[in-house]
DNA sequence: TCTGGGGTCCTAGGACCC
DNA sequence: TCTGGGGTCCTAGGACCC
């Protein structure tokens, strides 16, 4: 497809803005979103406690050491998912091609839309403007021709800034940052690039390098090499489905004791259930992960006889897998997690909408038996009253 | 200062079926 | 008696992102 043109819209320091959003108090001072716990590490941070060196991820102890007059607020994640809410809402108005990549950033395909503005630019500043004065949400801008691109920019000015990264500039503005800036190569591969002597994404899209890179990464290393050239061939998708959801905790303080151990996954399988059946949610796949004192890892999953939401069976398997594989060291973390999911009402939705598209071609029966056998956990006839109107 | 919690996607070997 | 290629599922592990 030639001459897409693409948004990448950016949220700036989303979670501290949404706490000044909610009060104003906070207004200009240095905030951190972190839990309140020893072992906390800072979510986000507003730029006036980024002036002070805290960024996200860092121990909070750090954080307070850095900047002592620090104000730590503890994260209100359904405020948050329901201003999120409002910014897709929002940009949808603008263009229904909305690709959210997080509940803080969004893809929009505006190739057509930007057509009915004099200046290209036109559309990125008004949908900042409005975002920034109807949302009270500052955001930054990217746009290119592709999704790689148009991510690379907004990344360029923040925050409120709008960037355009165009194919032929990219040899100018982004060859020359470093490969800590790309997107897709994370810290684990930074030495051992660095180590090689490609520092720069001028380096990662070098064809002199690219055996090398392969060889130093293995063959995942080629959508990066090709997103560095420019060439990133990824279409948005809408798919919105979410894949799997967890619960996991860092303790206190690491624990031995079984008793306890088992306190925590009945807590953590609690509070799965609760969101699983609040999202009309089941899975058929539970794992279980853990984090010993020493930061070794270990999940371990299984898939279940059913798709469930039950919170004794959650607990049931989790402690299954816990037992299996435990290996006496003191633990950190515990998480379970529930995966290939399915929601009964969205099968449905999408049952009825296949219905009335195919019932010309094929009989209502087949139909049926066609999607009975794709849709785990329910079997519906003729008579179902959810069908019979479509 | 001491390392969160929530996700996605990819790879790879082995089992099993046709 | 010796032996294929393809497809799917299961589990483990890892990198990466916000």
């Amino acid at each position: 497809m030639a001459g897409r043109v693409l948004f990448h819209i950016d949220l700036n320091s989303f979670y501290a803005s949404a706490e000044v959003l909610k009060n104003s108090a906070l207004e200009g001072l240095p905030v951190v979103v972190a839990g309140l716990h020893r072992r906390s590490v800072v979510s986000t941070a507003s730029y006036e406690a980024r002036e002070f060196g805290v960024h996200s991820a860092m121990p909070l102890m750090m954080a307070q050491e850095k900047c002592p007059q620090l104000v730590v607020v503890q994260g209100d994640y359904s405020w948050y998912e329901e201003l999120s809410e409002r910014f897709f809402r929002f940009v949808r108005q603008f263009s229904p091609y909305v690709e959210p990549a997080s509940i803080d950033e969004c893809y929009v395909d505006v190739t057509e839309v930007i057509k009915q503005y004099k200046r290209p630019l036109d559309l990125a500043w008004t949908m900042q403007q409005r975002i920034y004065q109807e949302l009270h949400l500052p955001c930054s801008i990217g746009v290119g021709p592709n999704k790689f691109l148009a991510k690379m920019a907004s990344d360029m000015r923040k925050p409120m800034g709008i960037t355009v990264l165009r194919k032929q500039e990219i040899a100018a503005k982004l060859w020359p940052l470093s490969i800590t800036e790309m997107w897709g190569i994370g810290k684990k591969s930074h030495p051992t690039l660095i180590a090689n002597g490609i520092t720069t994404i001028g380096d990662l899209a070098n064809p002199d390098n690219e055996t090398k890179i392969m060889t130093l990464l293995g063959k995942h290393a080629y959508s990066s090499i090709q997103n560095a050239r420019g060439n990133d061939t990824n279409v948005l998708s809408f798919n919105t489905t979410v894949q799997s959801i967890s619960q996991s905790t860092t303790l206190d303080r690491d624990i031995e004791d079984y008793d306890e151990i088992k306190t925590v996954l009945r807590r953590l399988a609690k509070a799965l259930s609760r969101r699983a059946q609040g999202d009309d949610l089941k899975g058929r796949h539970i794992s279980l992960s853990i984090r010993y004192f020493d930061f070794t890892n270990a999940v371990r999953s299984m898939s279940y006889q059913d798709y469930t939401n039950d919170e004794t069976i959650l607990f049931e398997q989790a402690l299954l897998l816990f037992d299996r594989n435990h290996n006496g060291k003191a633990i950190r973390h515990l998480g379970i997690g529930l995966g290939s999911l399915f929601s009964r009402n969205k099968s449905i939705d999408q049952l009825q909408l296949e219905l009335k598209e195919h019932t010309a071609k094929d009989s209502i029966s087949d139909v049926l038996d066609r999607l009975n056998a794709q849709i785990p956990g329910i079997h519906l006839t003729t008579a179902d009253k959810k069908l019979q109107h479509s």
